[in-house]
Formats: C-alpha cells, structure tokens, sequence
DNA sequence: TTGTAGGCGTTATCAG
DNA sequence: CTGATAACGCCTACAA
C-alpha cells in the first residue's frame, strides 16, 4: 500500500505538499504538482477511504435499506431494477453503496446504529415496512434520507405516480367502452391505498359504479391470491367485463384462472396488470399495463439525497412524483360497439 | 457522536482501559469492564468503523462484483436470489456488503483499485465478463475472492452443478420415451459450453443420436430469440419431440412460438426450462425444469470467503459444487407407450 | 489490573 | 508556494 508519506519521499517534498497537490488546492505550483501526480500514479496511490473519513466526517458512501422478508423485495423486478439504477447514478458522482440491516453480526444494531458505525453520509430507503420503529428512527435522525413510495414529514421522497397511473388505465379502459371494471388490489400499504382510492375516484369522475363486489384484496406478486379473487369475481352474477390486477405478475394467476374456466383473455374479458415489468411485454397477448419509471425513480432517489448531502443548508425536502406510461398491450377489447 | 473518549472521561478510567473493555479483553476486571459497557450503551457508544478499519487494516466490509449491462445481471431472478442470500449470509457474521465498480465518480478506478480504496476484506465476484482484464486483476491480487460459476486457478468458486443439472433432464425426458431431444441454448459462456457438452455426453451415453439442426443457439432470458429457434425446430422435416430452453424465462418466447403455431404444450410437444424460477411454478402448465439453488449458492460464496479472510494461512481454494433439484412439472409427455 | 503513548493515513491550520 | 504539526478515533505494546 502507498501512502502519501512515500510520496512525499519519493519527490523530496513534504506530505502536506503531496496531500494538496493531489487534492487540486490551487496553492501549490503547477509544476510540483504534475511531477507529485506523475509520481503517484507510478507508484499506484490509492486514497485510503478510512483514513480520509475519519478525518473529514465523509464516507462517500450511502445506506440502502432494502428488506427483503417477502418475496416481493429485491426478486421483484421493480425493485431490482430501481436498485441498478441508485447504484448506477451514485458512483456517478464518486459514492459507494453499502445494505444496512439490523443486526451485524451478534450486536444487534438497529438501521440508525448500523448506519452511523458505517459512516453513511445518506441512506436510501425502498421496500421496507415503513411503520417500522427503527425505521423511523433512522428518518428522523440527522441522517440525510430519501425514501421511495412513501412520505415521512420533512423528507425528500420519491414517488411513483400511482394516482395518475391507476386513473390512465382507468379511463383507456372506459375509453374500450368498459364500464364494469373491477379492481384486485394488494395488501393495504400506502400505495395501495392511493390506487385504490384512484381507481374510486375516476370511476366516479367518469360516472360508473362500482359495486362493493367489483373491489377484491389480494397480494402483491402472489399470483395464487390474484387467481382465487378472478374466481370470485367471475362467479358474480354480473361479471365485470375488464379486471385490474395488483401487479403483473400476479396476474398469471389470474389468466391460469381466466383459462381454466375457458375464458379468453381479451375475447371474453379484459384485463390490466401494473408494473410493466420486462414480463408483461413478452407474454401473449402482451398485457395491458402502467409502467413505473423505476430506473428513473432511482435515479432521482439518488440525485436528490447526494445534493442533499453536499448542500445540507440550502436543500429543502421535496416529494418528487415521477411518472411511467400507459403500455396498450392487447388484453383491453374495444367492446363499445 | 460519543467516542472512547467521552467513556472514559464519563467514568474516570483511562481510553485504553475502556477499549479493552469494550474489546472484552482479559485484563480487565469484571467489575469495571460492566460498568463502562453500562456507559457505554448509556451513550450511545458506537465504534467508529473507520479509525477501527485504519488502526487494524480490516474493514469488515465485502465487495460485491456484479455487473448489469445485459439485462440478465440483478434482473434475473437467479443472481438477485445469490445476492441476497450473500446479503444474509455476510451479515450473520459481521461484515456489510458494498458494491464494487469500475470507475467511481470521476476518477476511473478499476475493480482492484476500488476494492483497495474501499478496503474490502474480500471480494464475490458473479455476473461478470470473466475474461474481462480488470476481472482477472482483481482475482489475480493479494484480496481474497471467490467467484461465481467460474473458476479461476489457485481460487475459490461456488459453482452450479450445470452437468448433473442437464444430465438428470435428459435422463427424465429420456425417461418419458423421448428419443428426439433438441436443445436451445444460451450465448457461448463457460456456463453454456458446460450444459451444451453434459448434452450432447448424456444423449450419447443414452444412445441416442443428436442431429446437428437439433441444437441452436439462442439468448440467455431473451424470449425473442428462442421463439426464432423453437420455429426453426418446428419447420424441421424430422421434429424433435421434445425442447431443452436456455432458460425458464426464454421458454416464454418458446411458449409463444408453438402456441402461434397451433401446438400445445404437453400435448404436442414437451418442454423443459432451466433455473426454477418462481415463473416457472406458477405458470401453467408448470414448467419442468432443473432449480438452481441459488440461496445455497450466495450463502456458500459468503461462507468460504469469510473463512479465507479470517484463517488465510490455512485455507486451500476450494471448487465447490452446489448441486440443484429436478421438478417435474408439468410440460414433458410421457410418449414411452 | 490499569494507564501512557505512539501511530494507522489523511486533511487542515498556520507559520515560514 | 511549501512544510511542520496537530488532530480524527481507535488499538496495543509496554510501563506502572
């Protein structure tokens, strides 16, 4: 391992002189400074980050929390996909990603612990029960957080916009002339709520009832459940013609269903996923779906907590919507003849 | 933040007393050793990781090397499985996991050097181009990795046991009365040539002859270009009876391709899959497939690694098989009558 | 059983 | 422009 000290030995300059140079502080002369940076690359130099943290209070690195006891945490594909791109935008600007947990080893650290005797200048938070006491520790700490999908007081956040996506699958669908639409929505989280209370509403707005029997709970990413819901559903004496399902994934159960009965997906009923997963658009027919930005999500996530880090004065907490985009697909029939 | 500092000041001994303490060193009586863990917790006391890390040259952090460019790195289910069982794994004994890149911010650091800088312990490395340079770098250095289905000289591997994997679903397909069995298979990787040769041994030793138009190259989880495939099996005058798919996830453009051309599943031709991905089960009919044990696989990565980095001196690298499990599912025909 | 002191590799302050 | 020097928080001989 160099040091600067052999550096500075091998320049016959001070390592405070070393030190500077290679950090760019403009009082030292041109040419000491090439010839130290020469220097350093021929001996391979590397920083050590340990040492630069624990005398400037930086790590350079973030914090993800990422629980994963349900199967819906890094498996799906939503929430894979959003961790690529946090990685991606945060070594662009010279961070390194570290999982928090509870517990490390046998102390039994809670996230605010564990991220502090890391040294996170910042945390991202995504798929994690939110009520969580340790969790709200964490987001009430001096640590600089952003959370996905939901919205802690005084916090930046990045949401998905699953209000409008819900209402644009809603009115395409009431634009197929559908107006029995049911919805299988998964289990009460924030999100679904907000779904659940868009899909009410722009019925509402666009004058169609929705009867109690029309509005099934089911489970995220769990196509057993999405399976026995449409069976429930399609015993009703007045079936709905078009269904929305929790997610995209969870409507395989629901076409195995739709099959076994003989029904037809697109023919005989209609039918919307959400996600847009990778999935949704190479199954047949290709479904019908809102795809969420996850990428740019990330992204976003990412970008918002490291300003905040550099500008911690100037930086108010924001709540960023980033929206997807309807995918047509072909499980929606125009019935409006 | 408390420091050792503030202990010992809050209890009137000297630093060193209270880190050996906190260290649970001998020479320290029972009765103060108690007392400054009380204060300790009472403060909030956190180590600081690292002045730790600098002071002792281990940082208790291990790199992930995981590369996403193709769409097959986190988004497949198999390595976000690995991942998160190395996740697991790590964390029971201590250390965190940190993402290893080329390039952090602006300074272009290879993955060596950015596994120095971040002083990793150790570095998994999956997912890869392993004939990448700066991959064989890494591996060729002084910092203890293992690597995923891939083995390098004088280190350790954590491998799925692709042989028996293909082996054992040959034999059952060859079980079922098929004797025209061709095979699609991924781009040509090591993983690849593997199935590809435990193919073509397994027919041989079956007797039963492979026709050269029965094996095709398709894409790892690209459904597209298996449905390009799966055509040309079908336009053959001679068909095979059966289809091995580079993967689950690419038998769902197989799937599409034969359901386009009026064939069923089963009925008139079988399919096996690979992976045992969570699709692959809830799909119908549920797909025969080899499962990879990719929990098993991360947790052994995590495992060996630790071991290495905590007794270096007496560890010999090791090639470690994890061996999979056939499921029968239900996409193979018996035709043996 | 406890305390003192030096140093891990950096950065930052201040004096030359 | 350059160079001593003092921290940052922790561990660990070695001394008391």
């Amino acid at each position: 391992m160099t040091t600067l000290k052999d550096i500075s030995k091998a320049c016959n300059v001070s390592l405070a002189t070393v030190s500077k140079a290679l950090n760019g502080q403009p009082d030292i002369s041109e040419a000491t400074a090439t010839m130290i940076k020469l220097k350093a690359k021929e001996l391979g130099y590397l920083p050590n980050s340990a040492a630069r943290s624990l005398k400037t209070n930086k790590s350079h690195n973030i914090g993800l929390l990422f629980v994963d006891k349900t199967a819906s945490g890094l498996n799906h594909e939503y929430f894979s996909s959003i961790l690529n791109s946090i990685k991606d935008e945060v070594e662009l600007h010279g961070y390194d990603v570290t999982f928090i947990s509870k517990g490390i080893g046998n102390s039994a650290m809670n996230y605010y612990e564990h991220a502090k005797y890391r040294h996170c200048d910042g945390v991202i938070i995504a798929s994690v029960d939110f009520k969580d006491p340790d969790v709200i520790q964490l987001v009430e700490s001096e640590i600089p957080t952003v959370t996905l999908d939901y919205v802690f007081n005084n916090r930046t956040s990045v949401l998905s916009d699953n209000i409008e996506g819900v209402s644009q699958l809603v009115r395409y669908v009431y634009s197929k002339g559908h107006r029995k639409i049911a919805m299988i929505h998964g289990e009460m989280t924030a999100v679904t709520r907000k779904r659940l209370t868009s899909f009410l509403k722009t019925c509402y707005d666009l004058n169609i009832t929705v009867p109690d029997e029309y509005v099934k709970e089911a489970i995220y990413h769990d196509p057993k459940s999405s399976a026995l819901m449409t069976r429930a559903l399609m015993e009703l004496d007045d079936r709905p013609t078009c269904i929305l399902y929790p997610d995209d994934f969870s409507y395989i159960g629901g076409k195995n269903e739709l099959d076994k009965q003989g029904l037809t997906v697109y023919e005989d009923i209609s039918v919307c996923g959400y996600d847009g997963i990778y999935l949704s658009q190479v199954m047949r027919p290709s479904l019908t779906t809102y795809r969420q930005n996850s990428d740019q999500m990330g992204r976003e996530a990412a970008k918002r907590l490291i300003n905040e880090i550099e500008h911690p004065k100037i930086i108010l907490p924001e709540v960023v919507s980033v929206s997807g985009e309807l995918i047509e697909g072909n499980t929606v029939k125009d019935i409006s003849s």
